[in-house]
DNA sequence: TGGTGCGTTTGATAGAGATCAAGCGAGACT
DNA sequence: AGTCTCGCTTGATCTCTATCAAACGCACCA
């Protein structure tokens, strides 16, 4: 492993606050791992042995039941996944499978487990990462069942604006039928979506999305800093109730930049 | 405070496994209060001051966006909630109502910060509490996303049934607007769904609900030990794998016993 | 260069769920 | 008892979403 990503790791929120012996003992039997695209690493209902850190690629948790399948979350680096079940030591409840090539780190639950006995500033760390992520599935359910398909696609499109800082032009990261998965519709029913949004100043050219008026958009998106972790908030933003850092198992935009991302487990 | 009720917040999983010191220090400033029924705890949006424990009674956590409302979960005692935003000392994303007349103790989240800072017993069994909720969150969104509304009663009344040990008479634990909020449909929609398992041998007196034959509901519903705690599974139970001993912030059937518990936080 | 495969789009149709509007029934109050 | 309220049910209708089917565009490849 290069001393670069043991670096990008020690950055993670999971361990920036955690003594040096510590993220020792945690990583002690990690080791880095290649996946091709399309590769399953987990399926639901297997035993979980490792937690996962996506230090590039993208990778996609879903879940399945009765034949039918749902996109439950898309991540991208640097994220960790299955801490829950890592936590229990319980089987996973999402499959995980690579959209892409991608570079994971695999560290034993052992591992983990060890040292949040040995160190209370880890269990505090993976304690917050995982109330983040907690909260993040708050936001998932309301948004889902407290708004409409368009809705959703709306929100999307200005939490990836949020995310990217990009001005009114949106780069899709996944493929259009994934991300319909991911917000619940068909991938018929994105594409009319993105039709009807037309009239809100939305225009789709392959994975590039312009949005020509950002007000008419929220308009109808009414994006809420109770559901969607970007929208702005009435005054300065409180330093530690912002906390929720958007640490892991989801989407995130800028590694570096927490403070600024989009949509967070929280 | 009563004794008996320390010794019931002491038999909670966020608590069993700590030192004394620690359990004193989480519950020193702590106080017992009772609400009348349709009360308003907590507001989304509003700052979290307190780990709520509910010690007995009903409560409901919804959440509100655009004039619309949902119901996210209801909790019987003994449930601890809002602890994700309590480690994070952020503002709650949901609201929480008092159904009935309720007792709850109400701790101090400075005290549970403390207290998980000073003992790594104490963060581990919060981050397995919170690991738990993350779980049953997972399942939640699982159940939306890939069945429909009839499925999805079709599963709760054998949740219902797992929970209560019934035989084939379960009583609904409140009232059926509130159900079908948390099912994610009307209430006219859970009439027409009653009306539907009908030809699966559900017959609907009231609150009783009668399951003429279980072998038939569940063709319908499939229940699924990935998105429904109570189903079983190929062989025996695993201890440790099944830790996610439905600790909180859910509907919770029998305090004394939790294996045997209904839908969890998993 | 002309397939071939795949993701996407578009249209037509069907089904699931929401809304609107009445009516029913049980408990509460006068 | 009467009637009022409120939760629940039932029916009619409308909206939203899924399904089925076909066509398009584009990359890949022989």
């Amino acid at each position: 492993m290069r001393a670069s990503d043991l670096e990008r790791v020690k950055s993670l929120p999971l361990f920036t606050d955690v003594a040096a012996d510590t993220f020792r003992v945690a990583t002690a039997g990690a080791h880095l791992q290649r996946f091709p695209g399309n590769t399953v690493l987990l399926l639901e209902g297997d035993p979980v042995d490792f937690l996962y850190v996506l230090l590039d690629g993208q990778v996609e948790l879903h879940g399945t039941w009765n034949d039918r399948e749902t996109v439950l979350a898309i991540l991208r680096p640097v994220s960790t996944f299955i801490l829950a079940a890592v936590v229990l030591d319980a089987e996973a409840l999402m499959s995980a499978r690579t959209l892409e090539r991608c570079e994971i780190l695999m560290i034993p639950g052992d591992a983990i487990r060890t040292a949040m006995r040995l160190d209370p500033r880890f269990g505090m760390a993976v304690s917050r990462d995982l109330a983040g992520c907690y909260r993040g599935l708050v936001r998932t359910i309301k948004n889902h069942k407290l708004r409409n398909s368009t809705e959703r696609l709306a929100n999307y499109l200005l939490a990836l604006r949020a995310a990217d800082n990009s001005g009114g032009v949106v780069r899709l990261h996944h493929e259009k039928r994934v991300l319909a998965s991911l917000l619940g519709m068909t991938p018929e029913n994105l594409s009319r979506a993105f039709a009807a949004l037309q009239q809100h100043g939305v225009t789709v050219e392959g994975a590039v999305v312009t949005l020509r008026s950002i007000g008419a958009l929220e308009a109808l998106a009414k994006p809420d800093p109770l559901i969607d972790n970007h929208a702005p908030r009435g005054g300065e933003i409180v330093a530690e109730a912002d906390a929720e850092v958007w640490s892991s198992e989801w989407y995130r935009a800028n590694p570096s930049d927490a403070s600024a991302a989009g949509k967070r487990h929280g």
